[in-house]
DNA sequence: CTGACGGTATTGGTCGGACCACCCCCACGG
DNA sequence: CCGTGGGGGTGGTCCGACCAATACCGTCAG
Protein backbone atom coordinates (compact mmCIF):
# COMPACT_ATOMS: atom_id res chain seq x y z
CA UNK A 1 0.00 0.00 0.00
CA UNK A 2 1.03 3.33 -0.80
CA UNK A 3 -0.36 5.69 1.26
CA UNK A 4 0.77 8.62 -0.99
CA UNK A 5 -1.79 7.42 -4.12
CA UNK A 6 -5.31 8.01 -2.51
CA UNK A 7 -6.00 8.02 -6.86
CA UNK A 8 -9.82 8.91 -5.89
CA UNK A 9 -11.43 11.20 -8.89
CA UNK A 10 -9.94 13.69 -10.48
CA UNK A 11 -7.38 15.88 -8.37
CA UNK A 12 -8.83 19.31 -8.09
CA UNK A 13 -12.11 17.35 -6.61
CA UNK A 14 -8.91 15.72 -4.20
CA UNK A 15 -7.78 19.48 -3.38
CA UNK A 16 -11.43 20.43 -2.46
CA UNK A 17 -11.51 17.58 -0.36
CA UNK A 18 -8.15 18.50 1.24
CA UNK A 19 -9.02 21.79 1.66
CA UNK A 20 -12.49 21.23 3.40
CA UNK A 21 -11.02 18.94 5.36
CA UNK A 22 -8.11 21.60 6.87
CA UNK A 23 -10.98 23.90 7.65
CA UNK A 24 -13.14 20.95 9.14
CA UNK A 25 -10.16 19.52 11.28
CA UNK A 26 -9.06 23.28 12.95
CA UNK A 27 -6.11 23.70 10.74
CA UNK A 28 -7.35 26.39 9.05
CA UNK A 29 -9.63 28.90 11.04
CA UNK A 30 -13.03 31.32 9.73
CA UNK A 31 -10.87 34.49 8.34
CA UNK A 32 -7.50 33.21 8.21
CA UNK A 33 -5.10 33.70 5.32
CA UNK A 34 -4.49 30.68 2.76
CA UNK A 35 -1.14 30.23 1.59
CA UNK A 36 -0.76 31.44 -1.98
CA UNK A 37 -1.97 29.39 -4.74
CA UNK A 38 1.23 28.94 -6.03
CA UNK A 39 2.65 27.48 -2.65
CA UNK A 40 -1.02 25.50 -2.30
CA UNK A 41 -0.44 23.73 -5.47
CA UNK A 42 3.09 22.84 -4.31
CA UNK A 43 2.04 21.29 -1.20
CA UNK A 44 -0.69 19.07 -2.90
CA UNK A 45 1.35 18.27 -5.47
CA UNK A 46 -1.02 19.45 -8.35
CA UNK A 47 -0.46 22.13 -11.02
CA UNK A 48 -1.54 25.84 -10.39
CA UNK A 49 -4.27 25.60 -12.59
CA UNK A 50 -5.82 22.52 -10.73
CA UNK A 51 -5.46 24.48 -7.45
CA UNK A 52 -7.11 27.25 -8.70
CA UNK A 53 -10.35 25.29 -10.02
CA UNK A 54 -10.28 23.74 -6.75
CA UNK A 55 -10.10 27.39 -5.15
CA UNK A 56 -12.93 28.29 -7.81
CA UNK A 57 -15.26 25.73 -6.33
CA UNK A 58 -14.92 26.93 -2.75
CA UNK A 59 -15.25 29.86 -3.37
CA UNK A 60 -19.04 29.69 -5.46
CA UNK A 61 -19.43 27.43 -1.98
CA UNK A 62 -18.99 30.56 0.06
CA UNK A 63 -16.46 28.71 1.80
CA UNK A 64 -13.00 30.46 0.56
CA UNK A 65 -12.80 34.18 -0.47
CA UNK A 66 -9.97 35.70 -2.84
CA UNK A 67 -8.88 39.12 -3.11
CA UNK A 68 -7.54 40.34 -5.94
CA UNK A 69 -4.04 41.65 -4.98
CA UNK A 70 -4.15 40.37 -1.67
CA UNK A 71 -4.48 36.38 -0.73
CA UNK A 72 -7.19 33.66 -0.08
CA UNK A 73 -9.28 33.74 3.08
CA UNK A 74 -11.25 31.63 5.06
CA UNK A 75 -14.52 33.34 5.15
CA UNK A 76 -16.62 33.60 8.36
CA UNK A 77 -18.54 30.53 7.84
CA UNK A 78 -21.52 32.00 8.60
CA UNK A 79 -24.93 30.81 7.66
CA UNK A 80 -24.88 33.57 5.27
CA UNK A 81 -21.75 32.95 3.35
CA UNK A 82 -22.36 28.88 2.98
CA UNK A 83 -26.28 28.80 2.03
CA UNK A 84 -26.02 31.91 -0.46
CA UNK A 85 -26.05 28.64 -2.67
CA UNK A 86 -29.72 28.18 -1.81
CA UNK A 87 -30.47 30.69 -4.20
CA UNK A 88 -29.53 28.97 -7.23
CA UNK A 89 -31.74 26.05 -6.39
CA UNK A 90 -34.71 28.72 -6.48
CA UNK A 91 -33.46 29.84 -9.06
CA UNK A 92 -33.04 26.96 -11.60
CA UNK A 93 -35.73 25.26 -10.24
CA UNK A 94 -39.33 24.95 -12.34
CA UNK A 95 -42.84 23.11 -12.13
CA UNK A 96 -43.51 21.11 -9.30
CA UNK A 97 -40.33 21.95 -7.52
CA UNK A 98 -41.45 25.38 -6.97
CA UNK A 99 -44.57 24.32 -5.32
CA UNK A 100 -42.16 22.03 -2.93
CA UNK A 101 -40.15 25.19 -2.35
CA UNK A 102 -42.91 26.92 -1.65
CA UNK A 103 -44.31 24.37 1.13
CA UNK A 104 -40.41 24.78 2.77
CA UNK A 105 -40.86 28.24 3.14
CA UNK A 106 -44.40 27.84 4.74
CA UNK A 107 -43.27 25.43 7.20
CA UNK A 108 -40.42 27.85 8.15
CA UNK A 109 -41.98 30.85 7.59
CA UNK A 110 -44.37 30.48 10.22
CA UNK A 111 -42.52 29.11 12.58
CA UNK A 112 -39.57 32.01 12.56
CA UNK A 113 -43.10 34.38 12.19
CA UNK A 114 -43.82 32.72 15.21
CA UNK A 115 -40.72 32.88 16.65
CA UNK A 116 -40.36 36.65 16.49
CA UNK A 117 -43.72 37.37 17.82
CA UNK A 118 -42.45 35.97 21.08
CA UNK A 119 -38.70 37.11 21.12
CA UNK A 120 -39.01 40.63 18.70
CA UNK A 121 -37.99 44.20 20.15
CA UNK A 122 -39.41 47.21 20.24
CA UNK A 123 -36.41 48.47 17.54
CA UNK A 124 -37.27 45.12 15.54
CA UNK A 125 -41.00 46.21 15.37
CA UNK A 126 -40.37 49.27 14.25
CA UNK A 127 -37.69 48.59 11.55
CA UNK A 128 -40.59 45.92 10.27
CA UNK A 129 -42.94 48.67 10.33
CA UNK A 130 -41.30 50.90 8.36
CA UNK A 131 -41.28 48.22 5.51
CA UNK A 132 -44.60 48.05 6.27
CA UNK A 133 -45.50 51.65 5.98
CA UNK A 134 -43.46 51.88 3.25
CA UNK A 135 -44.82 48.87 1.11
CA UNK A 136 -48.29 50.19 1.04
CA UNK A 137 -47.28 53.77 0.27
CA UNK A 138 -46.44 53.07 -3.59
CA UNK A 139 -47.41 51.83 -6.36
CA UNK A 140 -43.96 50.46 -8.00
CA UNK A 141 -43.74 46.53 -8.17
CA UNK A 142 -40.15 46.82 -7.99
CA UNK A 143 -40.48 48.67 -4.63
CA UNK A 144 -43.43 46.60 -3.25
CA UNK A 145 -40.97 43.29 -3.70
CA UNK A 146 -38.14 45.40 -1.88
CA UNK A 147 -39.84 46.07 1.00
CA UNK A 148 -41.22 43.19 1.06
CA UNK A 149 -38.54 40.87 1.01
CA UNK A 150 -36.85 43.57 3.55
CA UNK A 151 -40.34 42.91 5.79
CA UNK A 152 -39.96 38.78 6.12
CA UNK A 153 -36.33 39.30 6.28
CA UNK A 154 -36.25 41.49 9.50
CA UNK A 155 -39.08 38.47 11.21
CA UNK A 156 -37.03 36.33 9.71
CA UNK A 157 -34.03 37.82 11.74
CA UNK A 158 -35.88 38.98 15.00
CA UNK A 159 -36.56 34.82 15.08
CA UNK A 160 -33.31 34.29 16.61
CA UNK A 161 -31.75 31.65 14.32
CA UNK A 162 -29.36 33.21 11.74
CA UNK A 163 -29.35 30.14 10.09
CA UNK A 164 -33.00 29.71 9.46
CA UNK A 165 -32.84 33.16 7.85
CA UNK A 166 -30.27 32.23 5.85
CA UNK A 167 -32.47 29.85 4.05
CA UNK A 168 -35.59 31.70 4.29
CA UNK A 169 -33.43 34.48 2.09
CA UNK A 170 -32.31 31.74 -0.51
CA UNK A 171 -35.80 30.57 -1.04
CA UNK A 172 -36.90 34.17 -1.37
CA UNK A 173 -33.98 35.18 -3.49
CA UNK A 174 -34.61 38.15 -6.39
CA UNK A 175 -35.51 36.16 -9.54
CA UNK A 176 -37.74 33.32 -7.76
CA UNK A 177 -39.93 36.09 -6.23
CA UNK A 178 -40.20 37.87 -9.52
CA UNK A 179 -40.94 34.86 -10.83
CA UNK A 180 -43.59 33.87 -8.98
CA UNK A 181 -44.93 37.10 -8.18
CA UNK A 182 -45.43 38.90 -11.28
CA UNK A 183 -48.03 36.69 -12.27
CA UNK A 184 -49.53 36.48 -9.10
CA UNK A 185 -49.97 40.10 -8.63
CA UNK A 186 -51.30 40.86 -11.83
CA UNK A 187 -54.52 38.42 -10.65
CA UNK A 188 -54.95 41.90 -8.32
CA UNK A 189 -53.70 40.29 -5.38
CA UNK A 190 -52.28 43.30 -3.96
CA UNK A 191 -54.90 43.63 -1.30
CA UNK A 192 -54.95 40.26 0.01
CA UNK A 193 -51.03 40.59 0.08
CA UNK A 194 -51.53 43.64 2.49
CA UNK A 195 -54.24 42.42 4.37
CA UNK A 196 -52.06 39.23 5.13
CA UNK A 197 -48.91 41.12 6.06
CA UNK A 198 -51.40 43.27 8.65
CA UNK A 199 -52.44 40.51 10.13
CA UNK A 200 -48.56 38.97 10.46
CA UNK A 201 -47.88 42.27 12.04
CA UNK A 202 -50.68 42.83 14.15
CA UNK A 203 -49.47 39.41 15.91
CA UNK A 204 -45.95 40.46 15.93
CA UNK A 205 -47.14 43.95 17.87
CA UNK A 206 -49.38 41.67 20.11
CA UNK A 207 -46.43 39.09 20.97
CA UNK A 208 -48.87 36.28 19.94
CA UNK A 209 -46.81 33.54 18.69
CA UNK A 210 -49.77 31.60 17.21
CA UNK A 211 -51.45 33.57 15.29
CA UNK A 212 -48.11 34.87 13.97
CA UNK A 213 -47.69 30.86 12.70
CA UNK A 214 -51.03 31.17 11.12
CA UNK A 215 -51.47 34.18 9.53
CA UNK A 216 -47.73 33.87 7.90
CA UNK A 217 -48.74 29.86 7.00
CA UNK A 218 -51.65 31.15 5.37
CA UNK A 219 -49.78 34.35 3.80
CA UNK A 220 -47.19 31.96 1.93
CA UNK A 221 -50.31 29.35 1.07
CA UNK A 222 -52.04 31.51 -0.73
CA UNK A 223 -49.27 32.31 -3.35
CA UNK A 224 -48.82 28.16 -3.10
CA UNK A 225 -52.06 27.27 -3.74
CA UNK A 226 -52.04 30.02 -6.16
CA UNK A 227 -48.97 28.53 -8.64
CA UNK A 228 -50.48 24.86 -7.65
CA UNK A 229 -53.28 25.89 -9.43
CA UNK A 230 -51.31 27.56 -12.22
CA UNK A 231 -49.67 24.27 -12.86
CA UNK A 232 -52.78 21.77 -12.41
CA UNK A 233 -54.55 23.74 -14.75
CA UNK B 1 -22.71 52.26 -23.93
CA UNK B 2 -20.74 49.33 -25.70
CA UNK B 3 -23.00 46.67 -24.53
CA UNK B 4 -20.97 44.00 -25.55
CA UNK B 5 -18.58 45.25 -22.55
CA UNK B 6 -20.75 44.53 -19.79
CA UNK B 7 -17.35 44.14 -17.18
CA UNK B 8 -18.71 43.34 -14.24
CA UNK B 9 -16.40 41.37 -11.94
CA UNK B 10 -14.27 38.78 -13.07
CA UNK B 11 -14.32 36.72 -16.46
CA UNK B 12 -14.94 33.57 -14.90
CA UNK B 13 -17.82 34.50 -12.44
CA UNK B 14 -19.61 36.06 -15.51
CA UNK B 15 -19.29 33.11 -17.58
CA UNK B 16 -21.09 31.13 -14.34
CA UNK B 17 -23.49 33.60 -14.67
CA UNK B 18 -24.04 33.36 -18.30
CA UNK B 19 -24.31 29.52 -18.36
CA UNK B 20 -27.09 30.00 -15.32
CA UNK B 21 -28.79 32.19 -17.58
CA UNK B 22 -28.91 29.80 -20.39
CA UNK B 23 -30.31 27.46 -18.13
CA UNK B 24 -32.88 29.69 -16.57
CA UNK B 25 -33.83 30.84 -20.02
CA UNK B 26 -34.53 27.48 -21.15
CA UNK B 27 -32.07 27.50 -23.65
CA UNK B 28 -30.32 24.61 -22.09
CA UNK B 29 -32.30 21.81 -20.81
CA UNK B 30 -31.63 18.83 -18.23
CA UNK B 31 -29.95 16.26 -19.40
CA UNK B 32 -28.68 17.77 -22.81
CA UNK B 33 -25.29 18.34 -23.75
CA UNK B 34 -23.04 21.18 -24.02
CA UNK B 35 -20.23 22.73 -26.45
CA UNK B 36 -17.29 21.23 -26.26
CA UNK B 37 -14.78 23.43 -23.31
CA UNK B 38 -12.82 24.87 -26.26
CA UNK B 39 -16.17 25.50 -28.31
CA UNK B 40 -17.77 27.43 -24.93
CA UNK B 41 -14.88 29.01 -24.35
CA UNK B 42 -14.82 30.85 -27.80
CA UNK B 43 -18.43 31.62 -27.69
CA UNK B 44 -17.84 33.56 -24.32
CA UNK B 45 -15.06 34.92 -25.65
CA UNK B 46 -12.87 33.63 -22.92
CA UNK B 47 -9.77 31.23 -22.34
CA UNK B 48 -10.31 27.56 -22.05
CA UNK B 49 -8.97 27.80 -18.34
CA UNK B 50 -11.46 30.67 -17.35
CA UNK B 51 -13.77 28.64 -18.72
CA UNK B 52 -13.25 25.07 -16.93
CA UNK B 53 -13.26 27.16 -13.48
CA UNK B 54 -16.62 28.25 -14.38
CA UNK B 55 -17.64 25.08 -15.29
CA UNK B 56 -15.91 23.66 -12.32
CA UNK B 57 -18.03 25.67 -9.97
CA UNK B 58 -21.03 24.87 -11.59
CA UNK B 59 -20.04 21.37 -11.57
CA UNK B 60 -19.95 21.30 -7.75
CA UNK B 61 -23.65 23.50 -7.33
CA UNK B 62 -25.14 20.47 -8.96
CA UNK B 63 -26.07 22.25 -11.78
CA UNK B 64 -23.17 20.40 -14.66
CA UNK B 65 -21.81 17.05 -14.92
CA UNK B 66 -18.46 16.47 -16.71
CA UNK B 67 -17.77 13.01 -18.28
CA UNK B 68 -14.20 12.65 -18.82
CA UNK B 69 -14.11 11.60 -22.76
CA UNK B 70 -17.95 12.65 -23.23
CA UNK B 71 -18.90 16.25 -23.05
CA UNK B 72 -20.35 18.27 -19.98
CA UNK B 73 -23.93 17.91 -19.35
CA UNK B 74 -27.16 19.87 -17.52
CA UNK B 75 -27.91 17.60 -14.50
CA UNK B 76 -31.63 16.92 -14.17
CA UNK B 77 -31.86 19.52 -11.53
CA UNK B 78 -33.75 17.30 -9.17
CA UNK B 79 -33.83 18.42 -5.47
CA UNK B 80 -31.09 15.88 -4.68
CA UNK B 81 -28.44 17.42 -7.16
CA UNK B 82 -28.73 21.11 -6.39
CA UNK B 83 -28.97 20.35 -3.00
CA UNK B 84 -25.62 18.28 -2.31
CA UNK B 85 -24.17 21.26 -1.54
CA UNK B 86 -26.16 21.51 2.00
CA UNK B 87 -24.63 18.79 3.04
CA UNK B 88 -20.81 21.22 3.17
CA UNK B 89 -23.18 23.69 5.43
CA UNK B 90 -23.71 21.31 7.93
CA UNK B 91 -19.85 19.41 7.86
CA UNK B 92 -18.50 22.31 8.39
CA UNK B 93 -20.69 24.57 11.28
CA UNK B 94 -19.83 24.08 14.62
CA UNK B 95 -20.60 25.82 18.08
CA UNK B 96 -23.95 27.23 18.31
CA UNK B 97 -24.55 27.16 14.54
CA UNK B 98 -25.23 23.41 15.49
CA UNK B 99 -27.43 24.19 17.42
CA UNK B 100 -29.46 26.38 14.81
CA UNK B 101 -29.06 23.34 12.06
CA UNK B 102 -30.77 21.04 14.31
CA UNK B 103 -33.41 23.36 15.30
CA UNK B 104 -34.47 23.59 11.40
CA UNK B 105 -34.37 20.04 11.38
CA UNK B 106 -36.70 19.48 13.93
CA UNK B 107 -39.10 21.90 12.52
CA UNK B 108 -39.00 20.30 8.71
CA UNK B 109 -38.78 16.67 10.39
CA UNK B 110 -41.32 17.00 12.59
CA UNK B 111 -43.71 18.43 9.80
CA UNK B 112 -42.17 15.29 7.47
CA UNK B 113 -42.91 12.97 9.93
CA UNK B 114 -46.59 14.71 10.37
CA UNK B 115 -46.92 14.13 6.23
CA UNK B 116 -45.40 10.69 5.90
CA UNK B 117 -48.01 9.46 8.73
CA UNK B 118 -50.78 10.70 6.27
CA UNK B 119 -49.42 9.24 3.17
CA UNK B 120 -47.45 6.65 4.11
CA UNK B 121 -48.39 3.26 2.07
CA UNK B 122 -47.81 0.11 3.82
CA UNK B 123 -44.98 -0.85 1.19
CA UNK B 124 -42.99 2.33 2.80
CA UNK B 125 -44.20 1.51 6.22
CA UNK B 126 -42.46 -1.91 5.25
CA UNK B 127 -39.41 -0.39 4.36
CA UNK B 128 -39.60 2.03 7.66
CA UNK B 129 -39.84 -1.13 9.49
CA UNK B 130 -37.22 -2.95 8.10
CA UNK B 131 -34.36 -0.64 9.18
CA UNK B 132 -35.95 0.14 12.80
CA UNK B 133 -35.37 -4.06 13.61
CA UNK B 134 -32.14 -4.02 11.80
CA UNK B 135 -31.25 -1.03 14.00
CA UNK B 136 -32.40 -2.43 17.61
CA UNK B 137 -30.13 -5.86 16.41
CA UNK B 138 -27.04 -4.78 16.54
CA UNK B 139 -24.51 -3.03 18.95
CA UNK B 140 -22.22 -2.11 16.00
CA UNK B 141 -22.49 2.28 16.29
CA UNK B 142 -22.07 2.75 12.58
CA UNK B 143 -24.47 0.38 11.81
CA UNK B 144 -26.62 1.45 14.15
CA UNK B 145 -26.01 5.03 12.35
CA UNK B 146 -26.14 3.60 9.07
CA UNK B 147 -30.45 2.56 9.83
CA UNK B 148 -30.99 5.14 11.51
CA UNK B 149 -30.58 7.72 8.82
CA UNK B 150 -32.34 5.16 6.47
CA UNK B 151 -35.13 5.40 8.78
CA UNK B 152 -35.97 9.10 8.89
CA UNK B 153 -34.66 9.03 4.79
CA UNK B 154 -37.58 6.82 4.30
CA UNK B 155 -39.79 8.59 6.01
CA UNK B 156 -38.86 11.89 4.52
CA UNK B 157 -39.36 10.14 1.27
CA UNK B 158 -42.80 8.82 2.47
CA UNK B 159 -43.70 12.47 2.89
CA UNK B 160 -44.01 13.37 -0.30
CA UNK B 161 -41.60 16.07 -0.65
CA UNK B 162 -38.39 15.87 -2.84
CA UNK B 163 -36.84 19.13 -2.04
CA UNK B 164 -37.58 19.09 2.34
CA UNK B 165 -35.86 14.90 1.71
CA UNK B 166 -33.29 16.35 0.41
CA UNK B 167 -32.48 19.54 2.97
CA UNK B 168 -32.99 16.39 5.47
CA UNK B 169 -30.95 14.71 4.06
CA UNK B 170 -28.13 17.43 4.24
CA UNK B 171 -29.12 18.11 7.50
CA UNK B 172 -28.13 14.35 8.57
CA UNK B 173 -24.71 14.32 6.55
CA UNK B 174 -22.36 11.16 7.82
CA UNK B 175 -20.44 13.76 9.41
CA UNK B 176 -22.38 15.97 10.95
CA UNK B 177 -24.61 12.84 12.52
CA UNK B 178 -21.39 11.26 13.35
CA UNK B 179 -19.83 13.98 14.95
CA UNK B 180 -22.90 14.50 17.43
CA UNK B 181 -23.97 11.36 17.67
CA UNK B 182 -20.73 10.30 19.11
CA UNK B 183 -20.90 12.47 22.09
CA UNK B 184 -24.68 12.14 22.90
CA UNK B 185 -24.56 7.95 22.46
CA UNK B 186 -21.74 7.72 24.37
CA UNK B 187 -24.32 9.42 27.76
CA UNK B 188 -26.08 6.01 27.15
CA UNK B 189 -28.54 7.54 24.56
CA UNK B 190 -29.48 4.33 22.95
CA UNK B 191 -32.55 3.06 24.80
CA UNK B 192 -34.00 6.34 24.88
CA UNK B 193 -33.36 6.60 20.77
CA UNK B 194 -35.13 3.29 20.71
CA UNK B 195 -38.21 4.34 22.50
CA UNK B 196 -38.29 7.69 20.28
CA UNK B 197 -38.07 5.98 17.30
CA UNK B 198 -40.75 3.04 18.44
CA UNK B 199 -43.11 6.13 18.90
CA UNK B 200 -42.45 7.49 15.77
CA UNK B 201 -43.34 4.15 14.23
CA UNK B 202 -46.12 3.68 16.65
CA UNK B 203 -47.78 7.18 15.05
CA UNK B 204 -47.40 6.03 11.74
CA UNK B 205 -48.84 3.15 11.66
CA UNK B 206 -51.66 4.62 13.46
CA UNK B 207 -51.75 7.41 10.63
CA UNK B 208 -51.45 9.96 13.29
CA UNK B 209 -50.20 12.98 11.91
CA UNK B 210 -50.10 15.12 15.37
CA UNK B 211 -48.42 12.35 16.90
CA UNK B 212 -46.56 11.94 14.69
CA UNK B 213 -45.40 15.43 14.82
CA UNK B 214 -45.05 15.68 18.14
CA UNK B 215 -42.75 12.32 18.34
CA UNK B 216 -39.75 13.59 15.83
CA UNK B 217 -40.29 16.95 17.22
CA UNK B 218 -39.33 15.51 20.71
CA UNK B 219 -36.36 12.67 18.96
CA UNK B 220 -35.10 15.69 17.35
CA UNK B 221 -35.62 18.19 20.33
CA UNK B 222 -33.69 15.30 22.67
CA UNK B 223 -30.42 16.05 21.09
CA UNK B 224 -30.75 19.66 20.50
CA UNK B 225 -31.05 20.22 23.53
CA UNK B 226 -28.17 17.42 24.91
CA UNK B 227 -25.81 19.83 22.52
CA UNK B 228 -26.95 23.13 23.88
CA UNK B 229 -25.92 21.80 27.01
CA UNK B 230 -22.84 20.69 26.18
CA UNK B 231 -22.03 24.63 24.71
CA UNK B 232 -23.06 25.82 27.17
CA UNK B 233 -21.04 24.61 29.53
C1' DC C 1 -25.99 -9.64 -43.35
C1' DT C 2 -24.66 -9.34 -38.48
C1' DG C 3 -21.81 -8.61 -34.70
C1' DA C 4 -17.41 -8.35 -32.35
C1' DC C 5 -13.06 -6.13 -32.77
C1' DG C 6 -9.81 -2.43 -33.05
C1' DG C 7 -8.13 1.95 -34.42
C1' DT C 8 -8.82 6.82 -34.50
C1' DA C 9 -10.91 11.25 -33.69
C1' DT C 10 -13.13 13.71 -30.03
C1' DT C 11 -13.33 15.56 -25.48
C1' DG C 12 -12.44 16.38 -20.64
C1' DG C 13 -8.19 16.44 -17.27
C1' DT C 14 -3.64 18.08 -16.13
C1' DC C 15 0.38 20.63 -16.57
C1' DG C 16 3.77 24.56 -17.02
C1' DG C 17 4.76 29.07 -18.12
C1' DA C 18 3.93 33.81 -19.26
C1' DC C 19 1.90 38.18 -18.54
C1' DC C 20 -1.56 41.45 -16.53
C1' DA C 21 -4.22 43.89 -12.70
C1' DC C 22 -4.55 44.92 -8.23
C1' DC C 23 -3.27 45.46 -3.31
C1' DC C 24 -0.28 46.23 0.40
C1' DC C 25 3.65 48.02 2.57
C1' DC C 26 7.62 50.63 3.14
C1' DA C 27 11.08 53.86 2.01
C1' DC C 28 11.50 58.38 0.64
C1' DG C 29 10.71 63.24 0.61
C1' DG C 30 8.12 67.11 2.08
C1' DC D 1 5.16 63.58 11.47
C1' DC D 2 2.52 62.58 7.37
C1' DG D 3 1.54 61.61 2.40
C1' DT D 4 3.00 59.56 -1.44
C1' DG D 5 5.01 57.03 -4.87
C1' DG D 6 7.23 52.82 -6.26
C1' DG D 7 8.12 47.92 -5.99
C1' DG D 8 7.23 43.25 -4.70
C1' DG D 9 3.73 39.92 -3.94
C1' DT D 10 -0.72 37.93 -5.16
C1' DG D 11 -4.78 36.62 -7.65
C1' DG D 12 -6.73 36.80 -12.69
C1' DT D 13 -6.22 35.54 -17.45
C1' DC D 14 -4.40 33.48 -21.34
C1' DC D 15 -1.85 30.14 -24.20
C1' DG D 16 -0.14 25.73 -25.84
C1' DA D 17 0.95 21.13 -25.07
C1' DC D 18 0.11 16.52 -23.68
C1' DC D 19 -2.48 12.76 -21.17
C1' DA D 20 -6.63 9.72 -20.52
C1' DA D 21 -11.21 8.25 -21.12
C1' DT D 22 -14.81 7.87 -24.34
C1' DA D 23 -17.40 7.48 -28.64
C1' DC D 24 -17.58 6.59 -33.26
C1' DC D 25 -16.86 3.95 -37.39
C1' DG D 26 -14.81 0.95 -40.62
C1' DT D 27 -13.15 -3.67 -40.89
C1' DC D 28 -13.26 -8.50 -40.75
C1' DA D 29 -14.80 -13.03 -39.13
C1' DG D 30 -18.87 -15.73 -38.62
Amino acid sequence: MDETAPQKGTVTQRAIEQIKAMIAGGRLEPGQRLPTERDLAVQLGISRSSMREAIRALTVLGVLEARHGSGIYVTQLEAGDLLETFGVVADLSRGPRLVELLEVRRILESTATALAAARITPDQLAEVEKHLTAMNATDDPEEILAHDLAFHREIAAAAGNETMAAILEGLSSRTFRARVWRGYQEEGAFARTRREHAAIHRALVAHDPEAARAAAAAHVGEVEEWLRAQLGG
